[in-house]
Formats: structure tokens, C-alpha cells, sequence
DNA sequence: TAGATTGTTAATCGATTAACAATC
DNA sequence: TAGATTGTTAATCGATTAACAATC
């Protein structure tokens, strides 16, 4: 469906660009040069316009670009100019640290963003019903009617590693294309699929190489 | 000090190679294959053998490499052959769900590769001295002296965004060379310093381009 | 126009993959 | 010895950087 033609460390790096022109928002000039975001966000000016050419052109030579339309324009490339509904799976400690997480500061900017962390999901019947920062636990047998009902487009996937293969499954069947995973497992992963892994464990363990 | 040779991305695929070696530990056969390993890691045979390249000699033409040897030897690599203290420093919600994460399965796993979460740190009067999932809270103005004091060699930052360099610098003057960074922000990283980033909003936000 | 900065191409760099001689 | 698998070199691939013509 989607060319192959952006590499992924381009898209990785665009929501970093979005942060940047955010925090800055016409703070004084409405005009950024790809020297002053590389300045604010640590990546070189070429590759910043390099990055940015794969999508179009958004600048103006001699001037550079205005901070209000290339906000727009990466909102549009990352699909945040609609709202993006966000499912999480598994609320065991870690599930919940994250709703927690996700109730402060970063919730208002992942909302402004049209990020919103639509529901929770968990096997446990004493968790169902309850509300963890306003999400609601529902069912996780139901999982998959839900995702299509609440429009879920990404999944969170804070589940025990022993489960994750087979909740990721039943996701992708139910038309899930991308996910963030806190599982410390290695996973299948179909073509097409897109998961981003977050884990801490190994993270740690390569990091004393370094301390 | 460490000579720039070894490739970031090879330390990185090493705790992947000891997480399925620890899993396996002479189940059956006590010898692996570099194509068994890449089968249950999903790195190529190739690529495994390259990586440990790096370090010496550790297999066995015709043969394979001894799980007990190599566990021990890529132990060795990444300083995990002796305990090392991690300190965590804000305990918002973020530093607090990142505490009791650690309290359960995963902490067992650290523990036992010698990371210890020895001690955690903030500013506020009322936290201090309290314990979570048994690790104590102390004052964050005493990060230097107990930095030396307790041996720690890893922190992680789990501040708000406004005070993350300056905590930053603080570790980094007392001698931490390793960061796992929760904080939405672009940290001055001196040479030497390696920072790991774990930054959810931006990884939700690239993820919300593949759904 | 003169100065500045983009968009883009070509050169460089680094990491992955393929392939195979060495050898257990 | 014959078969298997390592360790390593050379080829490929992809991403970053340098450089500059286009142009506002």
C-alpha cells in the first residue's frame, strides 16, 4: 500500500521537527531557516532539507520556511491533522504506569496533537469497568469488535511477553498497522507492519557497556 | 578512553544475544549455531558472527559456539560481570511508574544481570525518605556526594523537561557516563557521554505515519 | 542587484550482506 | 575423511554529508 520510498529514519525524525516548530510558534519571526531548527534540534541543516524533499517543497530559497506552514504540512505527512485513536493492551503495572504517564504533561501535548489514548484493555474481570486518568478498562476478549467500533489505530502493547505474540496477532487481524511495544519478546512481524520497541530491559544492559 | 571502534548499533544487538542465551541456557544441546541464535534473535547469521568479531574469538569452526562460554563472554563485554548501580532521579509519575515497573519481572532479569536500581532521587521534601517497591527516595541536592558514595553508574532521568540538562549536568560533572533519558528534550551531550533516548511522544507520533 | 538559503545532486561514509577459505 | 560452521574479506546497500546551482 504505502511506497517503501521514505526510509523510516526520516519519519522518525519529522516529529522532532514538529516539536521544535511548536515550541517556537512565530516566538518572534514567522520564518525558520533549516540552520536555526538544526541549531534547536540537533540535526544538520542538509538533512533536514533532505528529509523535508521527500515529501515536497515547503521553503522559500533565500528566505527559508514559514514556521506555520511547515507545521501544518508534517502534521499532514504523520496523519495528525485527524484525530488518531490509540489502544492499550495489558494493564498490569507497566500498562497502567504509562496511563498514568500519559495523564500529565504529555497527554496535553500528545492531544494537540490528535493523539488520543482511547481505551485499555486487560483478561483480568476485577480490572474491567474501572478507570485508570479517565481511560476506561474494557475486555481484552472483545479486543478485536473495539478496535474497529472505537477506530483504534495504534496499540500499545504492555502486555506479559508470554501473551504478546498472540495479542500482536489478533491486532493485525483486526487491521492494526502499527504498535509500540513494551514486551520483551521478539515478534513475528507480518510486511507492512510497523512496530516501534521500547525495551527498557535491554536498553539498561546496553547502556553498562558505556557506565 | 574506550576506542570509537565497536559500532553503537553492534553494543546494542548484544543484551539481544544474552537475553536468548539466558533463555535457552543448555536446554538441550549446549552448543548454539550462529543460525540457531539468528533464527531466535531475528539478526542474520552473518551479522551475529560479525558482531562478536568485534570482541575475539569465541566459536568453534564446524562446530558452533558453547552457551555457558559465550553468555559468560558477552557478560564480560557489557560490564555486566559485576554489579552495576543505577540511580533514577524524579519521582513524578513518570520516575514512579518506571519504579514499580522495575519492582517486578523485569527487575529479577536486571537483578540478575548485576543491574541493581540501588537508590532514587528528587527534590521534594515530602517524597524523601519514602520507599518505592523498595528503593528509597533521597535528595536530589545530594546527587553528587551520593553518586560517589553509592557507586552508581547508570542514571536515569525521569525529570521534567525544564530542570533535565542541569540534573544532566550534574551527573555528568560527578562522573556518570550513561543515561537512559525519559525527558522530552534535546540534551548538550559532551563527547563520551552516551544517552540512550526513551521518548514515547515522539515515537507516537512517527508511529501515527504507518497507521 | 546582492545576499541568503533552499532543493538537489554527487561524494562519502558506515553498516549489512554475500561468499568462501580456514578448520574443527 | 566428509560435513558443518566459523571468522573474515569483499561487494552491496543505504544513509549522511558536502557542495552548489537555482532562485527568492
Amino acid at each position: 500500500m504505502r511506497k517503501r520510498k521514505v526510509p523510516d529514519v526520516v519519519i522518525n525524525r519529522l516529529p522532532l521537527y514538529l516539536r521544535v516548530l511548536a515550541e517556537i510558534d512565530a516566538e518572534q519571526s514567522p520564518i525558520i531557516s533549516s540552520f536555526e531548527l538544526g541549531e534547536r534540534t540537533g540535526i544538520t541543516p542538509g538533512q533536514i532539507r533532505k528529509d523535508l524533499s521527500f515529501f515536497g517543497v515547503f521553503g522559500k530559497q533565500g528566505v527559508g520556511y514559514e514556521i506555520s506552514t511547515l507545521r501544518v504540512e508534517l502534521c499532514r505527512i504523520l496523519h495528525l491533522d485527524r484525530v488518531v485513536n490509540v489502544g492499550l493492551v495489558g494493564v498490569g503495572k507497566l500498562g497502567e504506569a504509562f496511563l498514568r504517564y500519559g495523564a500529565g504533561r504529555q497527554r496535553e501535548v500528545l492531544n494537540r496533537e490528535g493523539l488520543i489514548i482511547k481505551a485499555a484493555f486487560d483478561q483480568d474481570q476485577q480490572k474491567i469497568g474501572r478507570r485508570i486518568a479517565g481511560v476506561e478498562i474494557l475486555p481484552v476478549e472483545q479486543l478485536p469488535e473495539l478496535i474497529t467500533q472505537l477506530r483504534l489505530s495504534i496499540i500499545i502493547l504492555t502486555v506479559p511477553a508470554g501473551v504478546a505474540q498472540s495479542v500482536f496477532d489478533t491486532c493485525v487481524a483486526s487491521g492494526i498497522k502499527a504498535f509500540l511495544n513494551f514486551a520483551p519478546v521478539k515478534l513475528q512481524i507480518p510486511a507492512g507492519i510497523r512496530v516501534h520497541h521500547a525495551d527498557f530491559t535491554l536498553q539498561l544492559e546496553s547502556l553498562a557497556y558505556y557506565s
